[in-house]
DNA sequence: GTCTATATTTCGATAGAC
DNA sequence: GTCTATCGAAATATAGAC
């Protein structure tokens, strides 16, 4: 009876099988919580209605993510992290009207593909920013000064007019994002159908035809 | 003792005494309902918390306001009625530079007196306008078709370039509100500090500067 | 009209069987 | 790892004295 430790089974068959599960609950649940968080915001939202979208009991929820904080953290830490690639779009580009052109067709897919994104994220910056500070403060501090620096090198090589680069980051941000976080009311005064592959062009093309134009060299 | 009626004594010395001290407390709840509900949305205010920021004890919201619904819809009824009024300086106007400009100033103004009616406003719409969606659907919709037909005058005048006038009138929306709504995120790209004076003339002036340059006639 | 005390509901979190 | 049942805290709303 000496040998019959059991081998030692470790589970090579499948070998992502519980890790795989892990993860494939963790991403059913995280866009569970991004949908119920943009539409009743983190206080509206409650983890039994989570746990109902993601078709899940609500004591799962808990087993995976802590607390309902701690689930939120992350669904605010995605579209960040999607946000700051965006950036690939502006660097590196030749000139203004290509790389803001460039980062506004982004910004726009962004906003059409991840629209309960956007709105947590807006609501946690306007309520203060209470678990996200952090990434104001550090990350997202640094993106913007380095953009800036891009634009005012456009602007020192005579390539656009000599705007406030800091604020039309801020209207770049809010002109995009608008067609998310307010996509109700555009879809309501869209005559409460939502935005077709038309619309979504025009709104494009719209928002690059006045920008670059408004930025352009004299 | 025919004529010991007592005198019918209306409240003539003071006529409006009730009734100012309701108009009153009303006033008080409702600016404290403002920014509670900003800071914290729907879901997360507490009609303890608005009763300790207004100082009153919580069952007195409750004889002012019966629900927590109906005082929040006062709340987001008044900061429309406040941007409706806003269209004034761009109606008779005599040409875009003047009337556009003139709305943005206004708006620009509106963000910087009533942040938390915008961000109050906002939430609304993101969470679906459980509230309002009647006034999306009427009000709001019938004040941008007239703008946009004045717009349209614009264009077909030849006294500016041939844009979206309604997706003009989104960008319009979105960049003025961008400094209530992310007003926070704002400030703390701004060092952590208010803007100043001086900032928010940058701000006026820039959004005017880019848009007004983006749609001036060809 | 105002306020204290409390009823009622709802939610986040957990215990414990499986 | 999963799920049912439940605890304890916190919130809305109200009852009833003043």
């Amino acid at each position: 009876m000496t040998s019959q430790a059991p081998p030692t089974k470790r589970p090579q068959k499948r070998p992502h099988n519980r890790i795989e599960s892990r993860r494939e609950n963790e991403r059913t649940i995280l866009s569970a919580a991004e949908k119920v968080f943009a539409e009743a915001g983190f206080g509206g939202a409650t983890m039994q209605l989570i746990a109902d979208v993601a078709g899940l009991p609500k004591a799962n929820l808990h087993y995976y993510f802590a607390t309902k904080e701690e689930l939120y953290r992350r669904v605010v830490q995605d579209i960040f992290e999607i946000w700051l690639h965006a950036a690939d779009s502006f660097d590196n580009a030749p000139d203004p009207a290509t790389g803001i052109g460039a980062y506004i067709d982004t910004k726009m897919e962004i906003s059409r593909r991840h629209p309960n994104g956007s709105k947590v994220w807006a609501s946690e910056v306007m309520h203060g920013a209470p678990v996200i500070q952090d990434y104001l403060e550090n990350t997202l501090r640094d993106w913007t000064d380095g953009r800036i620096r891009v634009i005012q090198g456009w602007i020192d090589a005579g390539k656009m007019a000599p705007i406030n680069p800091r604020h039309l980051l801020y209207m770049l941000w809010a002109t995009t994002q608008h067609y998310a976080d307010f996509g109700h009311q555009v879809e309501t005064l869209n005559g409460g159908k939502p935005l077709s592959e038309a619309d979504w062009q025009a709104a494009k093309h719209n928002v690059k035809q006045i920008i670059l134009r408004g930025i352009s060299a004299v």
